[in-house]
This record gives structure tokens, sequence and C-alpha cells, in this order.
DNA sequence: ACCTGAACACCGTTCAAGT
DNA sequence: ACCTGAACACCGTTCAAGT
């Protein structure tokens, strides 16, 4: 028993329940084949389980280095990677709140460290990030309604069935929100 | 007792604890002095009662007029609205799902009229309307994130504390959505 | 020292009994 | 007909007793 074990057991509970959150201590504790109680000598209490997952789900994603193309290329794929890690599993929040989060704060400062890059001055940098930050947060949630909601009646009349995915609206939205940053701030891309 | 009533005192309630969703049908029936019971001759289960809370906040939201200004500002008071009325009680969600969300839906609709006036066509106003929603869903959990926590660790490293609230960072991440919107769709302003 | 059963203080909701 | 107490099937977590 391990805390990746604990984790992994989550998941798959996860994808039978519909959102991550209501996977209870007990039934972990069923699918991990031990007492309750066991599971309190590797996780404080089930927040930081939330957290433990967060951490799992984003340590495969990595932070693209120069060499791998523009910084526009690197910043799309940098949250492409985390939007699809985190999407198979609704539920899961990126809120980095408490030390647990590690994974997401190295996200985040990847993504500055891209931005700096691009030519915008720590203060720009840190607006254009928050700007992508909020636009990943919704799309993540946005997901996460798609997936947990046979149907989201509401919002059938915008979506114009078979018009575009929620991969191609992730991808336009992003190109959009970018394009939008790029015409505020100032900055000098190199 | 009426539902009004009844959101008006779950709000209450919540201002007190942190977050919406922590209000408890019983601890909602000893606010308003009723066994537990009788809230649920109102209100048939405990999601139902936050669509409830979501119509009652949305409803004062107006969608302006073409003569309260050009598409732009007319779509920028209508979310800073949306936002304002959703954000002093964290935990509250716009998902749109359900019928229950009546509200929601009138301002949707709202907000893609003024994109179709704006001289978007049908398609490219469902798009520009997807990125619009998901920046406004990041937005509200990211208010309700900072609202229900002192302190935003992993973050305040790019906070640069004191530099720009909340709302202005709302003011400018809606800005620079707004220009890539324009930027990356073809339309004719009227 | 490590582990864990029982218990505590909660939930939302069903349902049958009350008026 | 309307209302509601008690009960059911859950929670997360504490804590003391077990080995």
């Amino acid at each position: 028993l391990s805390d990746d074990r604990i984790v992994e057991a989550a998941l798959k509970l996860a994808e039978t329940r519909g959102r991550l959150e209501d996977v209870s201590m007990r039934a972990l504790a069923q699918e991990l084949g031990v007492p309750v109680m066991t599971i309190y000598n590797y996780v404080p209490n089930r927040e930081a389980l939330n957290e433990l997952i967060t951490d799992y789900l984003l340590r495969p994603v990595c932070v693209p280095s120069p060499e791998d193309g523009s910084w526009e290329q690197r910043l799309r794929r940098l949250e492409r990677d985390a939007r699809s890690a985190l999407g198979r599993y609704p539920g899961v929040s990126l809120d980095p709140r408490g030390a647990g989060a590690a994974e997401a704060t190295r996200l985040a400062e990847g993504a500055m460290s891209i931005l700096e890059s691009a030519g915008f001055d720590a203060n720009d940098a840190s607006l254009a990030f928050s700007t992508l930050f909020t636009f990943m947060l919704g799309q993540i949630e946005m997901d996460a309604m798609y997936a947990s909601a046979s149907s989201v009646a509401a919002l059938e009349g915008f979506k114009r069935e078979g018009d575009l995915s929620r991969d191609e609206l992730f991808e336009f939205g992003f190109t959009a929100v970018l394009e939008g940053l790029k015409a505020v701030l100032p900055h000098s891309a190199r």
C-alpha cells in the first residue's frame, strides 16, 4: 500500500462514479481491501487526497523547453497537456492552495517562464498568466460539466451540436485569448 | 415561508460558513425555525436549492439594451454585473444544466444577441460566447478561491501583492479575451 | 510503534404516521 | 391534504483500545 496505489484506486472509482469528489474514503478503503482508517496512515484527510490526485495527474506533464518551438507553441502544448491530464477525471481541481499542489506550482512557474521568454516584462507576464489560468480553470470546469451530464440543455442551442468538439473549442478559445494578450500587452517575442 | 425566504436564509448562512455548498438542509431549517422536512415542501432536493439560489442572484442582472452603449460596453456590463452578483457567495455555480437555471439561460441568450448585433454570424457568435463563458466560469471559480482562502500560497508569487485587485484582473482579462475574439473572428460592428 | 474497531457528529432523503 | 418525526443509508474523522 502506497500513496500511488491509493490514488490509482481513487481514479478507478472515479471512472465508475461520476465525479472524483464523490469517491468516499469508505468506498476507497473497500476498493483497496483495507480498513477505512488504514488510509489515514498515508493521507491526513479527504482534502489532502484531492491534492495527491492532482499531483499524480500533473506529474507526467512536462514544461516544454525552448528548443521545443516558439513560445506560443510551447505554451499551447503545456496547457493542452495539462487539460488532457486532468480532463479524464471530472471534479479534479487545480486549486493551488495548500502545499500539496506542488505539481500545479511547477507548471505555473513553467508557464510564467515561457511568458517571460516571450518578452513580456514580469508585470505583464503575471497579467497574462492570470488570464490564461482563469481561462484554463473555466475550461476544465466546462469539460467536467459536459462529461458528467448527458445533456447540457441550456447550452445546446449555442453549441450547434456536431459543430465543434470540446477539444476544438479549447483550441479556438486558447488562440483567441493568446491573440488578445498579444494585442493588449506590449512584448518582443524572441 | 416561501422560496425567496429559503434562499435568503441560505445566503445568510453562506456568509457565516465559508462556501455556499456546505450550507446543509438541517442548518437551513434551523435558521428558518422550521423542521427539516418542511423545506422539502418547497424544494425537491439539495441540488434544486442551488439552482434556486443561482436564479435568485441572477434575477436582478439585466441585459443591456442597444441604447445602453456599444456592443462591447453592453457585453462588458452584462458580464461584470453577473460576476458581481454571484461573486459575493463563493461556491455558487452557473452550471446551466437542469431546467432550474432559467436566469442563466436568459443572460446567455442576452450575450448571444449582443454578439450577433456586433456583426458576428451565428456560428462565430457561438464560438465567441463559448470562449467568454469559459473565461467567466474560471473567473468566478478563481474569485471563490481567493474569497474562501486567506492565502493563495502558490499564486502569491505571480500575483505581486497589491498590484492588481481581483476586479482589475477581471477587467483586464475580459478586455484581452474580447480583443482576441475581435482579432480572430471576422465581424462588422454596428 | 503501528494499526484499526467502534463511536461521534454530521449528511440528504424516504416513508409512514400524525393532524 | 398537508406536515413532519423517526429512521435509513450514508459521510469524514476522533480516539482509545488492540496487537
